[in-house]
DNA sequence: GTGACTCACTTTTTT
DNA sequence: AGTGAGTCAC
């Protein structure tokens, strides 16, 4: 936990300007930069050149980031507005920045610090009529995005159905996130498909730029395309920011990692801040080689290792790292631990998955009890968000206040993208996937056919989706009249939306188009719901106007707010201060710290998850994953797996994970994992036996979703979900090659691996 | 053009 | 178990 005391040293500003040189070396070092350790100092004080700070779990880090701009600013007096600081979530910005002001003062204000996303969005909306794009794009987001894969698709006479478009939509983000344009993706490509997946991201592109949208994977690559072809706006960034600083550099992709290499080549000020073993966004594109090869790439660099723990208790740390060093690919590193044993890690082996959010929760109310402990001090980590629902029952029971982080965002409720598609679309009338989004919300007569038939317009005479429709109000039928109602309704709505904040202007959307009246109809407890997520919104808007108002204004209000609505997550709104339990993934949880912690469903196909025990390197990041779950805790520490658990609607067995054995056995108290294995699935335990040994599958053993078998006929494949038990149950198997099959367990001889 | 119905699929993780 | 897409009758 960061403790700095809120002012620094008296006189803060009177050194500003100061050079080290004026104030000696340690001896005159003010007071403040006792706080740290040798270590952290000197990742502090090399402030020129390339910088790589291997920051382990709790060694600091961000105290480490924070000292660094008070030094440069305070004591080396730059200017704050040539420090720029990049961090993954807008969440650890926020704090970062407020941490600097305690260290600083307000003055200290200049210095820019945000995630990778937001920097991009504030240099495209300067600097994209470089590119020779409108600044006033639209941000899509996953949804919309997917919608427009699918039209695409559909251009080119490919089936827009289901999994092919997702499998579609994450390739290009990964050539996004690869920095690869739709002509570099068609160069590399090797076979028939990755050749057609490049056209197709080709016209997706082209249905961006006619729609004025960018998706997320643009917002880098554009800018990294500003960058490279435009080396007189690169350097007006490149002098701006004399001292750069990112955050998590293990979770940078490539562009990222072109973003950052250009900004800095000529200062070569570069600081970077990160931990392999906490790599855990390969699967978005982040590359660990940016880390890895750090030292390569700058030959230069200084390396500061730090690798004292002042987070956990001494048996928590050494049973999280007993777990990562199962790594193969992955360097030495040990952390030490400041604090003391502790007590050992608690294992707890539940029936179900409600058993287990029944010990989960009963041992955070008998806790909060004791120690003087809050609420706020406790965390449950799952792997995927589905699983919060039974411990949000449980909570509920006992009435323990909580709040779930990320899963379903606010702003990606229906309602709410709804109203906010009608803001885009005043904003922006190109955006079509907004339009097609509220053209017939409430209903208003303005049907599939009437869409389908724009739609056609639209791409045979290259208009606007907008514009196309336009052309049904001359039509003297109902249609035409539907249609004249509809614009008469954006007539009325777009002449006063510029002129009023987001507040105002989401007012006179509910108003104009009588979505909440139409809601009220319904008059269910979910419509309910929705007009309540409504008026939340709006509140949220005038919170956002009240405290974006005295920041210079370089663009209406309403434009800023569907940016910051279009990058906030929930992860965003999480302040510690609150009290209340708090649910999240394990990837949530990186950058967080609870004194109490629980880790629940340590289960093979869950955690780690069944899409990940193909390969190898995926196992990795899921160990990763889990170390980074359990070096959260502080002081307490729980590990909990069900043996049966529902999932998809069926029951299904579960096997403890691999992680769980991986723990030495005098650092935990509890069952072994070893206790609860049935019959052959023992010899699925560790992952020695996943890769060399196989197994025949029985009725009840084993047979959870994920696990891939082999059947005489079928070939490979991988459970789906399991139905029933003894010897009637029956497994339904996606086939690598014979798709899927329901088989009964009993007769289909299958062997496991 | 609307609403009720069926069915398939979902679950990784997020800016 | 719950949602979204697709189909069908009005």
């Amino acid at each position: 936990m960061f403790s700095g005391p809120s002012v620094l040293w008296p006189g803060t500003f009177a050194i500003l300007g100061l050079s080290e040189a004026t104030w000696g070396s340690e001896v005159s070092t003010p007071e403040i930069f006792k706080d740290l350790n040798p270590e952290q100092l000197k990742a502090v004080k090399t402030t020129e050149g390339p910088l790589l700070v291997v920051a382990g779990a709790g060694s600091g880090k961000t105290r480490v980031l924070t000292y660094r701009i008070a030094y440069l600013v305070g004591v080396c007096g730059i200017p704050p507005e040539q420090i720029i600081a990049v961090t993954f979530t807008n969440k650890a910005a926020r704090e970062m920045q407020e941490r600097v002001v305690d260290l600083l003062g307000p003055d200290s204000k200049g210095t820019w610090v945000s995630t990778f996303h937001s920097t991009c969005v504030r240099i495209l909306r300067r600097e994209i009529n470089h590119l020779g794009r409108s600044r006033g794009f639209v941000i899509y987001d996953e949804a919309d995005s997917l919608g427009t894969l699918k039209e695409s698709l559909k251009l080119h006479g490919l089936d827009p159905k289901g999994h092919d478009a997702r499998r579609l939509r994450w390739r290009i983000d990964q050539w996004k996130n690869a920095g690869e344009l739709p002509h570099q993706a068609a160069e590399s490509a090797t076979d028939l498909e990755a050749e057609q997946s490049a056209e197709v991201y080709a016209s997706y592109q082209r249905l961006l730029l006619d729609a004025n949208a960018l998706d997320f994977g643009d917002l880098l690559l554009l800018t990294a395309m500003l960058f490279r072809n435009h080396p007189e706006v690169l350097g007006h960034y490149q002098d701006r920011w004399a001292y750069v600083l990112i955050d998590e550099y293990q979770d940078t992709n490539r562009v990222q990692y072109e973003l950052v290499n250009a900004l800095t080549s000529k200062h070569r000020n570069l600081c970077v801040v990160g931990d392999p073993d906490q790599s855990v966004y390969a699967w978005r594109g982040a590359d660990i080689r940016n880390i890895l090869d750090f030292e390569r790439d700058y030959a230069d660099a200084n390396v500061v290792v730090l690798d004292r723990n002042y987070r956990s208790t001494q048996a928590i740390l050494s049973g999280a790292g007993a777990v990562v060093a199962n790594n193969v690919d992955r360097p030495e590193k040990e952390m030490k631990a400041e604090r003391g044993q502790g007590e050992q890690i608690h294992f707890y082996r539940a029936e179900n998955e409600r058993d287990e959010a029944a010990h989960v929760i009963g041992n955070i109310i008998s806790m909060s009890r004791e120690n003087d402990r809050v609420l706020s001090d406790f965390a449950i980590f799952y792997r995927t968000n589905a699983q919060s629902r039974p411990l949000e029952e449980e909570l509920l029971k006992y009435d323990v206040p909580y709040v779930v982080v990320g899963g379903t965002r606010f702003y990606d409720r229906a309602e709410v993208k709804d109203v906010l598609a009608y803001l885009r679309l005043l904003v922006n009338p190109a955006d079509s996937m907004a339009l097609r989004r509220i053209i017939n919300k409430p209903p208003r007569g303005i049907g599939k056919t009437t869409i389908l038939r724009a739609e056609a317009i639209a791409q045979r005479d290259e208009i606007s989706l907008l514009e196309a429709l336009r052309l049904y109000s001359d039509q003297e039928n109902r249609t035409g009249k539907n249609v004249r109602t509809f614009f008469q309704l954006l007539e009325s709505m777009s002449e006063s939306v510029h002129d009023v904040g987001p507040e105002e202007a989401l007012g006179l959307v509910l108003d104009k188009t009588g979505y909440i009246r139409h809601l009220e109809r319904a008059n269910t407890p979910e419509s309910e719901m929705r007009i309540e997520n409504l008026r939340e919104l709006v509140a949220g808007a005038g919170d956002f106007e009240f405290t974006n108002l005295e920041e210079g204004i370089e663009r209406p209000v309403l434009e800023l707010f569907l940016d910051q609505v279009a990058l906030v997550t929930d992860l965003d709104n999480v302040d510690g201060l609150t009290e209340r339990v708090s649910l999240m993934s394990a990837h949530s949880a990186k950058g967080l710290e609870f004194p109490v912690v629980h880790l629940v469903g340590m289960e093979e196909g869950l955690f780690p998850h069944a899409a990940s025990s193909r390969d190898h390197e995926a196992i990795e990041e899921e160990r990763r994953l889990c170390y980074v779950g359990m070096t959260r805790a502080m002081e307490h520490l729980t590990l909990t797996w069900a043996e049966e658990r529902r999932r998809f609607g069926g029951r299904e067995i579960a096997i403890p994970s691999r992680f769980l054995s991986e723990v030495p056995d005098h650092l935990h108290d509890g069952p072994s994992p070893e206790d609860s294995f049935r019959g052959p699935a023992a010899a699925y335990g560790g992952e020695r036996s996943l890769d060399y040994e196989y197994g025949q599958l029985e009725p009840d053993a084993g047979a959870s979703a994920g696990v891939r078998v082999r059947h005489a006929i079928f070939g490979e494949g991988v459970i789906l979900k399991s139905i029933g038990s003894g010897p009637k149950q029956k497994l339904r198997i996606r086939f690598d090659r014979a798709g899927v099959k329901t088989v009964v367990t009993k007769f289909a001889n299958l062997e496991f691996f």
